[in-house]
DNA sequence: ATTTATTTTTAGACAAAACTAAAAATATGT
DNA sequence: ACATATTTTTAGTTTTGTCTAAAAATAAAT
């Protein structure tokens, strides 16, 4: 049996995980997760006798196998929640993450499956965050075209292809820039436009500036 | 701000106030929820501290108006859950219980506004038992036919109407007795007749059956 | 009414998960 | 290298919710 902060725990040190390679500070679980190091200690003592990571004092954590599997099976149920909230019950895509983070907790594998299914087997959540299959593989993808990206993918603009002056110009108006994210919230067949979200703004873009663009996705 | 715990002995509290009337014992809200007398006890005097309900020693627990609003708050998110799992997962009815006993507890009053709403605002749960509204007023209805019954709602068998051994000895067969609980799965509007649940099997009735059965309704 | 049985409560422990304060280990700066 | 700063851990409490065992109150029985 594992228990709600456990897995709140495993899912936060996944995240860090990613965003810095090897073990993860006890200091750094501690302000992800709003809480003192020493409760973090703690907690990251009991998981290791889990198995659920590798724990070297002073040294830092690093999820096992089991961990990792564990974390990969909530943030595919909170991903899948998200994708409900908006697509069923029409909330905006910034106001779902507090009731994701409830509903990820629910135990059910047969829940899961079918909410996958319902929900037509989503790829990416309401932020363009990518969705774990159900043997936890994650879709990890490099640099791509904007115009590349499907309806709710995700990414994180990493160059441009045609540098002119005019280009620049307008992606600093839209107040895009090398690190700004970008979701894809709608794409047309017929001419490749795309509406996207870049911080609080959404607003239609033409297939010459997704053509031109180059994010990593996520 | 009231935790996972004190919800479910509240939830069993109502249900047990439901069915015998006056202050509610220990011991029934011990067996009720699976636990143990001295620790209905402890949760008993928190939840009268909290002003939930009134404990005199010795005497038993009695809702007050504060507890029976969350109780009847926590059943309608269960029911509500309850509805979603059937008709939009395609869960059978008896299989729902325990992940809606889990999805009850999810802390958001837009979220239920939104999931009834999405559900067409049912008044059943799949069990055929009623679905509070949002001011917490519960269907309390009378004695009625069986025919008078929409689909998803819930009777308990209180009498016949008419009483000839025919009668008597098809109900006996169809094991219908004083006290059986019957649901309405479904209603064919052109003839009457009905698909209801009793206990474990499903079966087909005619209009002369349903007329001639009283229910009360829950 | 007084003993017996049942119910209910208290007292004391425990586990999970958090905290504070202090000690220990590691990292940094000159 | 050595003092200082930072990070991490330990030790000791707290809260929530549970338990067991024993005591107290109430109910039942002869």
């Amino acid at each position: 049996m594992i228990t709600l902060a456990e897995e709140n725990y495993l899912k936060a040190i996944f995240h860090l995980e990613l965003e810095s390679q090897g073990e993860v500070s006890t200091n750094a679980i501690a302000e992800s997760m709003e809480t003192k190091p020493s409760s973090v200690t703690d907690m990251v003592q009991r998981l290791a006798e889990k198995k659920m990571l590798i724990y070297k004092r002073y040294k830092g954590a690093q999820l096992t196998e089991k961990g990792r599997k564990i974390a990969i099976g909530v943030i595919r149920k909170h991903r899948l929640w998200e994708v409900f909230l908006v697509e069923k019950l029409n909330f905006h895509w910034d106001e779902v993450h507090d009731i994701a983070e409830q509903l990820e907790h629910v135990q059910s594998d047969e829940l899961i499956t079918r909410l996958d299914k319902y929900l037509g087997s989503p790829d990416f959540d309401p932020h363009g965050d990518p969705i774990p299959d159900k043997h936890g593989v994650l879709k990890r993808t490099e640099k791509k075209l904007l115009s590349e990206l499907d309806k709710n993918q995700g990414g994180v603009c990493v160059g441009v292809k045609e540098s002119s002056g005019e280009f620049l110009k307008y992606l600093d108006k839209k107040k895009i820039a090398i690190g700004t994210k970008i979701i894809v919230l709608g794409k047309e067949f017929f001419d490749g436009s795309m509406v996207i979200q870049v911080g609080d703004e959404q607003f239609f873009i033409s297939i010459k500036i997704a053509e031109n663009l180059y994010v990593q996705t996520i």
